[in-house]
DNA sequence: AAGAGGCCCTGATAGC
DNA sequence: TGCTATCAGGGCCTCT
């Protein structure tokens, strides 16, 4: 499910619903994700406030009352779901647990609030919880990590700098968190397609006008993924059930074997595997 | 240091 | 119908 913008709607309705509510319980179904959940985790939640829900790059951050943090990956296939109670006396009934609109699987983690609960579910495992005790500790955890697109400091000077010398493929270093923080394989082949550059290009061959496209491209593209609430390939809903749009607007992600959707271009996309991930382009549009 | 490649998982789909 | 192979939105690790 989840890049950046997908991240983005996630917390945008996790906050919406959690921001100043107090938590009564939380029950670990299932410990074993990427990494196993840690066993405090109930006792860093039970009985806090939630002052909001924040995000960086494609971590969502739980800002605890008493200043500790907890961080939630998705990793290729987490999901949160709201659940609501009707039952509000037994929080741990199972009709309750077997609201239709949770997965039948893979339920991991629920958080569970005075009439409902959140559940974190994710069939392969890659996402994970964190706990961070203070301020310091959270700027730690980020910091081998690079600027989001949308931060000021992801500018021509910055990207222009980091390619010299680089001769890997421009296309991977869109994947590399330690270089931009927060675009994934989808989002990487619509900024190269509309920036015209070939995901092959070595990044040392970039010219400045070129960085300044991906700068550019990068935070037209996830500005408008959020917007549209998102991509909801495969399954992806936001917590209240409903799917992004995003995938319909894919110029060339999928799109393997149309015609490209450049105005008078009549050339197909083409699927190339980079870095072991597929990779869409416009072999005629794309230099 | 930089780059290539493998690995962690389950489930949906395609092909035979 | 039922098997096997391939592929999926991420990120970490090791080896050269």
């Amino acid at each position: 499910m989840p890049e950046l913008p997908e991240v983005e709607i996630v917390r945008q309705s996790l906050h919406k619903k959690i921001k100043q509510k107090k938590v009564k319980k939380v029950i670990v179904r299932n410990n074993n994700l990427r990494f196993k959940i840690p066993n405090a985790l109930s006792n860093y939640f039970e009985n806090k406030k939630i002052i909001k829900v924040g995000r960086f790059s494609k971590y969502l951050i739980i800002y605890l009352s008493q200043g500790s943090y907890c961080l939630i990956h998705l990793g290729m296939s987490g999901t949160v779901h709201i659940v609501e109670n009707k039952t509000i006396n037994n929080i741990t009934n199972t009709s309750f647990y077997n609201s239709p609109s949770l997965p039948k699987k893979h339920n991991h983690v629920e958080i569970i609030f005075d009439h409902f609960k959140i559940v974190y579910n994710d069939p392969r495992r890659f996402g994970f919880f964190e706990i961070i005790k203070n301020r310091e500790d959270l700027e730690k955890r980020f910091c081998h990590l690079g600027p989001e697109p949308f931060d000021i400091n992801f500018d021509l000077n910055y990207v222009y700098n980091f390619f010299k010398g680089k001769k890997k493929d421009i296309k991977s270093f869109l994947l590399d968190q330690k270089f931009v923080s927060g675009i994934g394989n989808i989002y990487a082949s619509e900024i190269l397609f509309l920036s015209k550059i070939n995901p092959y290009k070595k990044a040392c061959l970039l010219t400045k006008k070129e960085c300044k496209k991906i700068i550019f491209n990068s935070k037209k593209i996830l500005s408008k993924a959020i917007d549209k609430g998102g991509s909801s390939i495969r399954d992806f809903k936001n917590t209240s059930g409903s799917k992004g749009g995003f995938q319909n607007e894919f110029k060339v992600y999928q799109q393997e074997g149309q015609r490209c959707k450049k105005l008078g271009c009549s050339d197909l996309i083409k699927k190339i595997i980079i870095s072991n991930r597929s990779t869409f382009f416009c072999n005629s549009c794309q230099k």
